[in-house]
DNA sequence: ATGCGGACCTGTTAGC
DNA sequence: TGCTAACAGGTCCGCA
């Protein structure tokens, strides 16, 4: 489901409605997850006001005075403050529930996702410590990524969606960036010029900006987290889109397989 | 160090 | 209609 818009979208979804609010009490119907969530969570969390949600990379930090809990949503998570009445359905894992009787409700079919704590800084905790910059600010600039690239022979697509070279770049985003910056996606990083790799870096601000803006992008089944869908999706101009015409000159788009994730482009428009 | 494939898990859809 | 295979928005890990 999510790459960075729609984690994004999620996050300033749901931080109004925990900023400030005591946690009553944590469920768990589902503890395995991507890993387990530790059996502390709950002693760790009941208790505790939120005092803010944030984010890195896909990551969505819970903040306590007593620590953090760090979410992440896979493929297929969804995050929504529901009524804590409402009865959970089949892939509803985890209930922070507040005191106001509203609860944060963790919902992830694949349970690619994760729900983890942690008493010292979030930035500092394994996953998280080594994660490339965030792809809408200064350290995300042409000269650092250009410079990343030299000497790899990794696919560039491959290599714009390394959360470790830059984070919340996923498969969507990825390949409509290629596509507006006119590179071919199994190109090597380092054989891409450094004009080109202005263009992409540009694109890619420009495009996880504007999705966010919209909302992120709904294919099947994200929604906000008001449970409404996001409408990036209508923009795409080659994901989900193989065989059909380039929006630029009309040739059918092409369509392949990259580290295991379908990529689309334009044979003629991309080099 | 780099790059690749496999793994985690369920649901939906395409194809026979 | 029903079964099977392929695929889906992520990313860590182990191996070469």
């Amino acid at each position: 489901m999510p790459e960075l818009p729609e984690v994004e979208t999620t996050r300033s979804g749901i931080a109004p409605h925990l900023q400030g609010q005591r946690v009553d009490n944590v469920i768990i119907r589902q503890r395995q997850l991507r890993w387990p969530i530790p059996a502390s969570l709950k002693r760790h969390l009941v208790g505790q006001s939120i005092v803010s949600v944030g984010r890195r990379g896909k990551y969505i930090l819970l903040e306590t005075l007593a620590g953090w809990g760090i979410l992440h949503l896979g493929m297929s998570g969804i995050l929504r403050v529901v009524d804590a009445s409402l009865p959970p359905a089949k892939h509803d894992h985890v209930d922070i529930v507040l005191c106001n009787d509203q609860c944060l409700r963790l919902t992830d079919p694949r349970r690619f996702g994760a729900l983890l704590w942690t008493k010292t800084d979030p930035l500092e905790h394994k996953l998280l410590a080594n994660l490339g910059p965030e792809p809408l600010t200064a350290a995300f600039s042409t000269d650092y990524l250009y410079q990343r690239a030299q000497g790899r022979k990794q696919a560039i697509k491959a290599f714009i969606m390394d959360s470790h070279v830059v984070v919340g770049v996923g498969n969507i985003y990825a390949n409509e960036a290629l596509f507006k910056s006119g590179i071919h996606p199994h190109r090597a990083a380092g054989k891409v010029s450094k004009a080109r790799f202005e263009s992409l870096v540009q694109n890619i601000k420009a495009i996880l900006a504007a999705a966010i803006k919209q909302g992120g992008t709904t294919l099947k089944d994200f929604r906000k987290a008001d449970g409404k869908p996001g409408y990036f999706k209508q923009q795409l101009q080659v994901y989900g889109r193989g065989g059909e015409p380039c929006v630029t000159c009309g040739n059918p788009l092409k369509e392949s397989r990259l580290g295991q994730r379908s990529t689309v482009y334009c044979g003629a428009c991309q080099r």
